[in-house]
RNA sequence: GUUCCCGUAGCUCAGUAGGAUAGAGCACAAGUUUCCUAAACUUGGGGCCGCAGGUUCAAUUCCUGCCGGGAACGCCA
């Protein structure tokens, strides 16, 4: 169904349209100044000049064709021409009546299915997941579903960071500490044991070690560097090992974006294309976009449109090693030939704007993708400690994902508890419920946030419950279960009567499309967040001065009983899109 | 040095293609529970929107410069 500002902003522009004005300009919005209106258009003042008319005469006109609709209670101009509008309680009931009965809580579809890739996640093989792969994981998931619920077809790539250097620097490792594995035996043909000779755990040890050698001893790192090509190589041994830090790696990381609810249509890497990159490469510098350079291969990227200086893709190292450019260029390569997609989005750290600004500008100067086709880096900024500098737990190191979820779910049980909440209810469904509560108050604290900015990790607010957290918003809508529950249910197709009392928050429910569109536009869940909040902060003023269920008017008490649904559905609608979880109790 | 991002209340942050009186949470002060879940609600104090110009009828929002903070800048990812 459409939207009420968009039916509104039509039946304003038409009013302008007859005085020979561009329609565009009854472009309708919420009123900045509840106390005067509800809704206002500002366009009058933006066609004066055009029309080389005062403001106040053009609103006068527009006016006099609207006072009489019997959309609106009162239509009114206020200051220079701001045109105001206060919707008829009838007009409003009915429209709020078939936003009710509508699965997409009134939101139309935006888009007829062109297909977008997310690439989100990209956790590196061998390397356990930290507090610095929530956002990533959790943005990029949101944005998946947001897009999806607009209309595209998404598909979500972890795109794991699994062929690069950290990997020799492993291999290596392993072959100094146990050189008679017959994974380092250069005549043995196989086939390697099934089970993996290292755990996570082991992996755990070993990458932090192995990087911090790597970083003192130059020797030590051209044995990793070396290992490194020949693992891209496919030297048997090695590749058989590395498929093992894969399969390890990934069976932990299944397990923390479990927990997340993060979800992924496909789980390939960088190594995924390591197929196509020689003939990438060969065809580039054929075509002369690739070069030699210094004994490396790489795409000069500066165009000539502007004067910045951007240094080259490089495609191949010295020592004949690929990079992550490399990787990223062939997945362009890779998605296009598989997908056809319209967008790719990249939810991946603001500091690589860079790379990916390289990567997009090779993608484009070689014709890799048509021009139509849009690559964004949704970049997002960096978790950092109170003093500003990227988040570090007190005793130095990075905090595991996995220990912040468990910190928010031991709280979140200890709450359960004190209220005696849940007391009847196996001990399954306890830790459901706390589950749910932690990884909504992880989830909210971070995706509140604008995605760009650098912001402050706190540990104590990704565990709070009160206030504007997700715990707050997963309470009003345990609440509003609760109430219609004991309400048994509520009357489909009920009469909507607007008074003083809910007014306000029946008008919060016809925002949703706009808020939306400008969360897909942008990629930018915190606006799912925030609206998510006013609309539950709203009913829980509502709810804290009207009593629902004792009203004796039937008429009144089924019209209430439809804008708790309705709250409920949107509130739960925004919190999915969010890939956060209601609880039925808490 | 070059480029990018950020600067809004004591703190942490919103401010959705420029609009009328800039918002929230936390913290602080005072109140609310014989009644639908107090993880709640109500009320209060708190702001040269970093600074200076410019564009505009209108700038926290767009442009330029400066100041302050962060980041990236050829063989890591």
């Amino acid at each position: 169904m459409r939207s009420l500002l968009s039916t509104l902003s039509e039946l304003v522009g038409r009013a302008f349209a007859e005085q020979g004005l561009d329609p565009a300009f009854g472009k309708v919005s919420i009123s900045d100044r509840l106390d005067l209106c509800q809704f206002q258009c500002n366009g009058a003042l933006a066609a004066a000049k055009i029309a080389q008319k005062n403001p106040r005469a053009i609103a006068d006109a527009v006016v006099l064709l609207l006072r009489n609709n019997s959309v609106f209670a009162r239509v009114d101009i206020a200051g220079p021409g701001f045109i105001n509008f206060v919707l008829s309680d009838k007009y409003l009931g009915e429209f709020l009546g078939q936003v009710a009965l509508d699965d997409r809580c009134g939101v139309p579809v935006f888009n007829s299915g062109d297909t977008v890739i997310l690439d989100y996640g990209g956790p590196n093989v061998a390397k356990s997941m930290h507090v610095g792969h929530l956002r990533s994981s959790i943005i990029g998931d949101s944005v998946r579903r947001i897009l999806s619920f607009a209309g595209y077809k998404t598909i979500g790539d972890i795109h794991l960071g699994d062929w690069g250097t950290q990997n020799g620097m492993v291999i290596s490792e392993l072959e100094m500490r146990h050189p008679d594995w017959i994974y380092f035996d250069k005549d043995f043909t196989g086939p390697y044991p099934s089970v993996s000779p290292v755990s996570m755990d082991d992996l755990e040890e070993i990458y932090p070690a192995t990087s911090k050698a790597c970083k003192e001893d130059e020797t030590r790192l051209l044995k990793a560097q070396q290992a490194t090509v020949d693992l891209q190589n496919k030297r048997a041994g090695y590749y058989a090992l590395w498929q093992h830090f894969v399969t390890v790696s990934v069976l932990s990381m299944k397990r923390n974006f479990e927990v997340l609810n993060v979800h992924f249509d496909l789980w390939k890497g960088e190594s995924s294309v390591h197929d196509l990159i020689k003939g990438m490469v060969s065809d580039l510098q054929e075509r002369g976009f690739a070069v030699e350079d210094d004994g490396a291969v790489v795409i000069p990227v500066k165009t000539n449109e502007d004067d910045k200086k951007y240094p080259p893709l490089i495609l191949y190292k010295r020592d004949g090693a690929v990079m992550y450019g490399t990787t990223d260029l062939a997945t362009i390569v890779e998605r296009v030939r598989d997908f056809n997609p319209a967008k790719i989005v990249y939810v991946v750290d603001q500091r690589q704007s860079l790379h990916f600004e390289q990567v997009f500008r090779a993608a484009r100067l070689c014709g890799l993708v048509l021009p139509a086709t849009e690559l964004t880096h949704a970049g997002f900024g960096t978790m950092n400690g109170r003093d500003g500098k990227p988040f570090k737990t007190r005793e130095g190191g990075v905090m595991k994902l996995e220990d912040l979820i468990a910190m928010g779910v031991q709280k979140a049980e200890e709450r359960l508890s004190e209220a005696n909440i849940g007391a009847d209810l196996g001990e399954e469904e306890r830790c459901d419920i706390a589950m749910k509560v932690a990884v909504a108050a992880i989830k909210f604290a971070d995706l509140q946030n604008d995605r760009i900015a650098d912001y402050i990790f706190d540990l104590d607010r990704l565990t709070r419950f009160e206030g504007k957290t997700g715990p707050y918003l997963l309470y009003q809508a345990v609440r509003i279960k609760s109430l219609l529950e004991k309400a048994g249910g509520v009357r489909r197709g009920a009469k909507i009567i607007p008074t003083e009392a809910d007014r306000s928050l029946w008008l919060l429910l016809t925002e949703l499309p706009e808020i939306l569109g400008v969360a897909a536009r942008n990629y930018a869940p915190h606006i799912l967040c925030d609206h998510a909040f006013r609309l539950a902060q709203a009913f829980s003023a509502f709810y804290g001065n009207t009593h629902i269920l004792s009203e004796p008017h039937e008429e009144q008490k089924a019209s209430w009983l439809v804008l708790c649904h309705s709250v409920l559905a949107q509130i739960e609608h925004l919190l999915g899109l969010t890939g956060i979880d209601v609880p039925e109790i808490m």
